[in-house]
DNA sequence: CTAGGTATCGTAAACGTTTACGGAGGTCGG
DNA sequence: CCGACCTCCGTAAACGTTTACGATACCTAG
């Protein structure tokens, strides 16, 4: 089912059955219903390929998911929520969506430099960005239209949009110390990466802001995964000085945090405070509730999809977007305990 | 960077690059490899529009992902699993793999029908399959190659591949009777689902096999969460006629029938049995362990590559295939409580 | 030495679209 | 009544590949 079947069936030239199926102004209004009436009589759409090829673009987005990171494997479909409104966002204005899985076999920028260079999509849309990526500066180099979706250390004129991981930080320790707490801890990724940098930076901000002694040694590194929220919370309640508030930077290690108290006779809330990045559906499951904040996935997977369109059009984009993140409180953070 | 680029560059025409890239015979061997160096030193890659124009083929086969399945956003990732190992699978043989998300605003059908017609792919695998699904009735009239992951009843002459519920429950039925339950309750779909109908089907044969009564409303229906996980369970806590056993048919049930249990007083294992279908991550937090199946996700998703390409191929597929899935017997389940 | 064969490469057509250009017919003002 | 303009449509080139076919140079057997 080709144009040229089309325009047979018709009695027309191909070039008039296109101009009528692309608006363009020249045809017959007569002649155009006539034409759009058989394309989805007989189900024709343009192919992909030729289309794409005489314009020199594919009116496609590709989503480049890094499927071998934990924050994709765990959490309730963090990614599947955001891609759903993108999806409903680029489609509303003619572009579709795909999502790239780039695996662990490959190496993510090899994948990157293939995907630009076989002109699969107009705009890519990086994700696990790192502190030095060279997949940003490939994408820079090339000329490439491109989002990523996570801060890099990369400098360059490029739009990025991320999490408030510091405005969660932030929040979460003013509650904490107006609860009573004066020694925070809080997990990051190896302080080599882009987010745990800024976790340092904000703490020790915030300490000072807030008037605690400032000990870089509780901005804890720890595996992205229950089994490093149970590591860390058996690493603190092994301290001399006690902690008395734990802050987590990723939600599902709430799950392990919650089950190393409970293994070591201790309750969540009451014993060691517990706050995580994003209230999720599962944790909905943990006792006491947990406290995290609410984020608005839907309406970060809207904007991402804005964003990369502006990229593409060649409109200034949002540099640089951070998307808020409000901390809910809940009953997972108390009073710290009476000193024993 | 075009192949008329790079035949520039060495001096060749773009007949003898072409056929050099492609493992043509007709090539001197010696400028083959200069013609392969060239490629990589300047990062060419075949434009994907312009071959697949030509071949009549894209080299790239379709995942259709039903992102508002209740099965896609939860389990810890269920389906990425399974996609990387797909990946690895497909591009050892030279193809590409793409997602399409296919969310609940559009029809999934229409979805189908214009993801055929842009010639984006040479197979599509469509996910989350319903007993009467006119996605696959339109693949089937359409001709276009397709794997259904997950049964249907349509009738026609085309590949799936779908998890070994059946077994799943035999085994579980199994082993709880072995231990001394008489009532034994499992959740499922509503029965004009096809997974519906195969609970239904295999709960009556093992009943007959392992000489319990038949009561068909033991086989429950309850929403794919955790909240129907809990509802199942209260509502099986208010039974008069006691059930002693519950089998779930999805993982994160497993979430809500436990913390129901808790606030009943009651404690898993002891008061009631718990099975389910799938050890995940997220289910080692449970105490006490739940019994679940271990199934090889990355297996499946190699498997579902090749018959995918087999397809794709015309060779003869193996038209149905049930994934084997194996009990893992844990202290979830135990011998029922002493009648009270 | 020549005819025929082989190895290697260039030429050009084709895939399905879009779009600049031109041409035929009709309308209208002078 | 005639030239100018507008409306509508067909023609053909172009996008980047692949591949059938032909051409050239070289080699070998007779």
């Amino acid at each position: 089912m080709n144009i040229k079947d089309l325009a047979q069936h018709l009695g027309l030239s191909i070039g008039t059955v296109s101009r009528a199926l692309n608006a363009k102004p020249d045809v017959n209004p007569k002649t155009r219903q006539r034409v759009l009436d058989a394309a989805v009589e007989l189900g024709y759409s343009a192919n992909t390929s030729g289309r794409s090829l005489r314009r020199g673009s594919t009116q496609t987005v590709a989503f480049v998911l890094e499927t071998g990171q934990a924050d994709v494997r765990g959490g309730d479909n963090f990614f599947m929520r955001i891609i759903d409104a993108m999806q409903d966002a680029l489609s509303a204005q003619g572009y579709d969506l795909i999502i790239l899985p780039s695996n662990s076999a490959s190496d993510p920028t090899e994948f990157i430099k293939r995907t630009i260079a076989r002109g699969i999509a107009d705009a890519i849309i990086v994700t696990a960005t790192r502190a030095q990526d060279s997949r940003i500066e490939l994408l820079l180099k090339s000329h490439m239209p491109f989002l990523a979706f996570g801060r890099s250390q990369i400098a360059g004129d490029y739009a990025w949009i991320d999490l408030d991981f510091e405005g969660f930080l932030r929040q979460s320790m003013q509650q904490l110390v107006a609860l009573g707490h004066r020694r925070i801890a809080v997990t990051a990724p190896p302080s080599t990466s882009n987010i745990g940098v800024l976790l340092h930076e904000t703490y020790a901000a915030t300490c000072a802001q807030l008037g605690l002694d400032h000990d870089p040694s509780l901005v804890i590194p720890a595996e992205h995964s229950e089994f490093g929220g149970s590591a860390v919370t058996q690493s603190i309640l092994a301290m001399d000085d006690p902690v008395t508030a734990l802050i987590l930077n990723y939600e599902m290690m709430a799950f392990g945090a919650y089950s190393a108290l409970r293994d070591a006779g201790l309750s969540p809330g009451k014993d060691l405070s517990i706050v995580t990045l994003r209230r999720s559906k599962q944790l909905r499951f943990l006792e006491p509730a947990v406290t995290a904040c609410a984020i608005d996935l839907e309406g970060l997977g809207t904007q991402i999809a804005r964003e990369t369109l502006r990229v593409i059009r060649g409109e200034s984009p949002n540099a640089a977007l951070v998307w808020p993140a409000k901390l809910v409180v809940s009953d997972s953070i108390q009073a710290p305990p009476a000193r024993a």
